[in-house]
DNA sequence: CTGTTAGCGCATTCAC
DNA sequence: GTGAATGCGCTAACAG
C-alpha cells in the first residue's frame, strides 16, 4: 500500500522539540502556548504561534494524555444491545444520533474528542468493562444515557474513579451531573394541548418504573389533569416504553365503557402501538383518538397521521453534558442539576374532541 | 464533585510494573503477553495472566501508542456538512449507523477502538483537518466513506502518512483497500426484478456523476435492459442523489408520451422523490407505476407503499475495513479490492406491469 | 515571565 | 527465553 516495503512506524514527524527550536524558545514555553498558559509574553506568544503555523505542529494526544493530568477525551456510554439491536433492524437510532450531534460537535469546540462506547447492561460484565476503558482511555468526563444513567453501581464507580460524569435525562443523583428536560412539565404541556382541544377524558401510558422520567411524566400528568378537574385514575395504565407494552395497555384503555378520547404515551414506540391498536380496532386517529408521543424520533413524522410529540432536547443535553465535563475545576462548587427545555411539536395525530 | 477538594488527577493506579513485581517477572514479559509476543513460557504466561487478573491491569491506551508502533485506533472519516444535517432534520443517517455497527463492533473484537470524526469537505481546510487528526491520533488505519472514498487528496495524504486506509462504496483506486458491493450487479437485479414482473419500460435515475458508484449503477441497468431487448435511452434521466433532482427526473419522465411502467432511483431519497411525485400526480404506486430504490434505509420500509430496494451491505463493508486495516502485515502483499454481496428486498413499491 | 529537570506507562532495541 | 536500558512527546513541578 505504500511506497516502502517495511516502513518502519515514522514518529512524529514534527514535535514540540521542533517547535522551540524554530521559535528560539524553549519546550515549555511552547507547551504554555498550547496550553494557553499564562505568563507567556504576546512577542514571544505569537513567535511560537508562527513557528506551530509554519511547522504544521499537533500535538500529539497519546503524549499529551500520558504526561498530563488530561486526556482530551469524553466518553460517551451506551447500552449496547438496544443500540446494537436497532441498528440491525435498521430503525435507526435517535437517542445516538442526537446524542452524537451534540457531544461531538461540543467537544471539538474544545479541543476534546467525544468517544463512544457501547456497553452490555445485561452481561453482569458491565462494570468491568466500564473500568477497563477507564482505565485504558483515562477520560476527562464520562456521559451516561438512559439506562446507565440510573444505574447506582456505574455512579459509584465513576465516583471512586473520581471522573466527572453527567447522566442526561435523569433528575438528582448524588454525584455527577444531571441534566434533563423537565418531564412533568412536559406531560402538563401535553395534557393542556388536549385539554385545549376540548379533550377531557384523556388516557396515560406510563413509562418503566425504572426511570426517573417516567414517575415525573406521571406526576406532571395527574397533576395538571388535577387542575383541570378531570383526573381519572382508571385512564393510567402501566408500561415500559415497548411497543408491546403499549399495545396491551391502548387495548385496555379502549376497552373500557368510557374509553378516553386521546392517549398520551410515554415513549415513542408506546405511541406508534397505540396507532397501530387505533388501527386495528379501526379508530380514526386524530378523528376519533387523539395521540401524544413522548419521544421525537424520525419515524413519529412518517406515521400515517404524523404524531403529535414532544421533543426531547437530547442533542443540546449532550452539549451541555460536554461543556461541564471539559470546564469543571476541581475545587469549584457548580451547578449539578440543569434542566433543558422540551418542545411540544403538533402534528396530525392530535384534534379536537369529538364529543 | 468528589469529596476531595483538590485530587491531584490519580495517576494510573496499576500499572505494567505492579504487574511485573506481582508476577516477579521484568516489565517486558510482561509486556509480551499483553502483546502476544513470543518467547514466553507457558507456565510464565499464566502466572503473568493471573496477576493480570487479580491486579485488573488495563494497559494505557496512551502509554501503548506513544511507546510503540500501534495506536490501537481506528479512525473513520465522514463528511459533516451531511451528517449534522441529516441529525439535525431529525432524518437520522442510516450510513453513519450502519458504519458505527459494523465498524465499532469489528474494531472491539480486535482490542482496537473506532474514532469517529466529522470532516467539512466544503471548508477547504479538509486536508488539514484530516491532517491535524492524523498527527494527534496517529491512527492505524482510516476509514473513508462517500465522497470522501472518491478524493484523490485525501487518498494522497494518507498514503504520504503511511497509513493504510479503506474506502467504502468504491472500487479501483491506486491506493489503499476498496470495499464495495457490486453496483452493476445490484442495478441488474432490479432489472431482472421489474422484467420479472412483465416491465419493459423502465426508467432509471442516476446517481451523481461524481460518485463512481453511479457509473456502475448505470452500467448495470444499461446492460441488462439491453440483454432484455428493452433499453431506451431516452428513459434514463440525470440525477445526483437529492430529492430535488429526484423529483425532476421523474417528473421528466412522467411527461414523456410513452412514460416507463416502473422506475429505478439511484438513491433512496430520489426514490422518495419518486414516491413524493407520483402521489403529486395521482398515479398509484405500485399499480399504475413500480419503484426500485438503491439504498434501504429505515424510511424507506415506513413510506406508502414500503419501497422495495437494494439494500447496500454498509455494516459488512465497514466491519471488513477495520478488519483489514487492523490486520494488514506491512510486507504482505493482499487484496485490496473487495465486493460484498447486497441484497434487493421485495417490498410493496414493485408490481406486475399495468399494460 | 521563562527555562531546567524529571517522569508519565509502555514498547523497543539490545544484552544476557 | 528473559531482563536491563532507552526514549516516545509531552506536562508538571520547580528554579531562576
Amino acid at each position: 500500500m505504500s511506497d516502502t516495503l517495511n516502513p518502519p512506524r515514522k514518529r512524529q514527524a514534527v514535535t514540540i522539540k521542533h517547535v522551540a527550536a524554530e521559535a528560539g524558545v524553549s519546550l515549555q514555553t511552547v507547551s504554555r502556548v498550547i496550553n494557553n498558559g499564562p505568563n507567556v509574553t504576546p512577542a514571544v506568544k505569537e513567535r511560537v504561534k508562527a513557528a506551530i503555523e509554519k511547522l504544521k505542529y499537533v500535538p500529539s494526544l497519546a503524549a499529551r494524555g500520558l504526561s498530563g493530568s488530561r486526556s482530551y477525551l469524553i466518553l460517551a456510554l451506551n447500552d449496547k444491545e438496544p443500540t446494537v439491536e436497532g441498528w440491525r433492524e435498521g430503525r435507526g437510532n435517535d437517542w445516538i444520533d442526537q446524542m452524537l450531534l451534540g457531544g461531538m460537535l461540543r467537544s471539538a469546540d474544545f479541543g476534546y474528542r467525544m468517544l463512544f462506547e457501547l456497553v452490555d447492561s445485561h452481561s453482569g460484565k458491565m462494570i468491568e468493562q466500564i473500568e477497563a476503558a477507564l482505565l485504558s482511555l483515562r477520560p476527562d468526563g464520562v456521559i451516561l444515557t438512559p439506562p446507565h444513567t440510573e444505574n447506582q453501581a456505574i455512579s459509584d464507580l465513576l465516583s471512586r474513579y473520581g471522573v466527572p460524569f453527567a447522566r442526561l435525562g435523569s433528575r438528582g443523583g448524588e454525584d455527577g451531573f444531571s441534566i434533563a428536560m423537565d418531564d412533568a412539565a412536559a406531560a402538563s404541556a401535553a395534557v393542556d394541548h388536549l385539554h385545549g382541544l376540548g379533550h377531557r377524558r384523556i388516557g396515560f401510558i406510563t413509562g418503566s418504573p425504572e426511570y426517573r422520567a417516567s414517575e415525573d411524566r406521571l406526576a406532571g400528568f395527574r397533576d395538571t389533569m388535577h387542575k383541570h378537574q378531570c383526573l381519572d385514575e382508571g385512564l393510567i395504565e402501566p408500561g415500559d416504553f415497548s411497543y408491546q407494552a403499549g399495545a396491551e395497555a391502548t387495548r385496555r384503555l379502549l376497552a373500557l365503557d368510557n374509553p378516553p378520547t386521546a392517549i398520551i404515551a410515554s415513549s415513542g414506540e408506546m405511541a406508534l402501538a397505540v396507532l397501530g391498536v387505533a388501527r386495528e380496532q379501526r379508530i380514526a386517529v386524530p378523528d376519533a383518538l387523539s395521540i401524544v408521543s413522548f419521544d421525537d424520533t424520525p419515524t413519529m413524522r412518517l406515521t400515517l397521521p404524523p404524531l403529535t410529540a414532544i421533543r426531547q432536547p437530547i442533542a443540546p443535553m449532550a452539549a451541555t453534558a460536554a461543556e461541564l465535563l471539559i470546564t469543571v475545576k476541581n475545587g469549584e462548587a457548580q451547578e449539578r442539576s440543569h434542566i433543558l427545555p422540551f418542545e411540544l411539536i403538533v402534528r396530525q395525530s392530535t384534534a379536537p374532541c369529538p364529543r
